[in-house]
DNA sequence: TTTTGAAGTTAACAAAAGATAATTAATGAT
DNA sequence: ATCATTAATTATCTTTTGTTAACTTCAAAA
């Protein structure tokens, strides 16, 4: 039987799927549920997992020496969401994956979707598209850190990402933007007065 | 005939070429030397290229609004450079490629190369290599905004370029860090003061 | 050798950010 | 509806950074 949302999602990630492929990858796609404040992934984890998620929010934070968390990503529906530590670095994950709200997803197990791309070239073209996608994202947010001051930073993520600012403390988009969240409200209040 | 230096690059970026495609490429990689001061690429091209370096320094800078030059980034030898902007946005680069020494290197069209890659499956692997050790970097460099300070930061890269250091001004490492020139001048200070 | 210019440091001041704590606002649980 | 928590703001103070300009070093060019 098949199970068209699937199709749908999977779609995103290989537009050239052959028939034979997409039936391994929609069989091998698992559909995952998770509650606020649940984790996806925990600091530690090895396991090779990605997920697509198709509703909800998530966050990406790290327990640092000094004892805080620092939330270092958000991601939120029709993203891919992986430990990079784990795919990229091949070590334990330092980031814990944290729904914010009730998430839904769906999880494919690293190894076997690797092993399915590796043998089928269009789906190559479709990962090369997903590592592309993920490198134009770190590269604009470098350019944010390199050229822009703490203010402009947030002006940007706010032009860029009006729909996660309503969802999520402001204390995460202060990590995001490497500053504190005293900073960051001092920040807003500028940008307000400034207005006027 | 045959170029072994020609072949020694290249298999740093197809360790799995068979020899056809190693032909086509090694015909159409095409070596290159740039003195000091002079530009791989300016700002504003649009040809799709890529480069190989064999010899020398090459720093990425941008001409801001207000009128300076910001390093964004360093590429030393045996390091894949591109625009990104050309490549992955596919937009005039806002970039300029300077080499800071006397640079040599190997050029290749990057549309001939992914016409090549498109129709091997053992060099979509080599490519996702490149995409990952790109990502990866930005990946690291990210981190290093979110949770360092500028001072950690700065130690964070003499540690990890000690060969850069000696090779290019301060001022732009500044750049790198995203911090002024003068500010690293001082925090250089700080760190001297503090180890005595 | 002298001169010229760029890089690096230092100084002085203003602006911004970090740290800590108190206060207020908002949220969720009972 | 009240209470308890957590987030956000504000205040205060310290530290750091940005800005501008002067000064020093150093290296390359004349």
């Amino acid at each position: 039987m098949i199970d068209f949302e699937k199709i749908k999602i999977l779609y995103q990630f290989g537009k050239n799927l052959n028939s034979n492929d997409l039936k391994v990858l929609i069989n091998s796609a698992k559909k995952v549920s998770f509650s606020t404040n649940e984790n996806l992934i925990n600091e530690g984890e090895t396991k090779k997992e990605i997920y697509f998620i198709t509703k909800g929010l998530v966050r990406a934070y790290i327990n640092t020496e000094k004892g805080d968390e620092i939330t270092s990503e958000i991601y939120q529906e029709n993203k891919v969401l992986a430990s990079k530590d784990i795919i990229l670095f091949n070590r334990p994950s330092r980031f814990n994956f944290e729904a914010l709200e009730d998430t839904q997803a769906y999880f494919i197990d690293f190894s076997l979707m690797e092993q399915i791309i590796s043998n089928n070239i269009k789906l190559q073209e479709s990962r090369k598209q997903i590592y592309q996608n993920i490198l134009k994202d770190s590269l604009f947010r470098l350019d944010s850190f390199i050229l822009l001051t703490p203010e402009e930073r947030y002006l940007e993520f706010v032009k860029e990402n009006p729909n996660i600012i309503n969802r999520v403390p402001n204390k995460y988009i202060a990590n995001l933007l490497g500053i504190t969240p005293v900073s960051l409200s001092r920040i807003r209040k500028r940008i307000v007065t400034k207005k006027k």
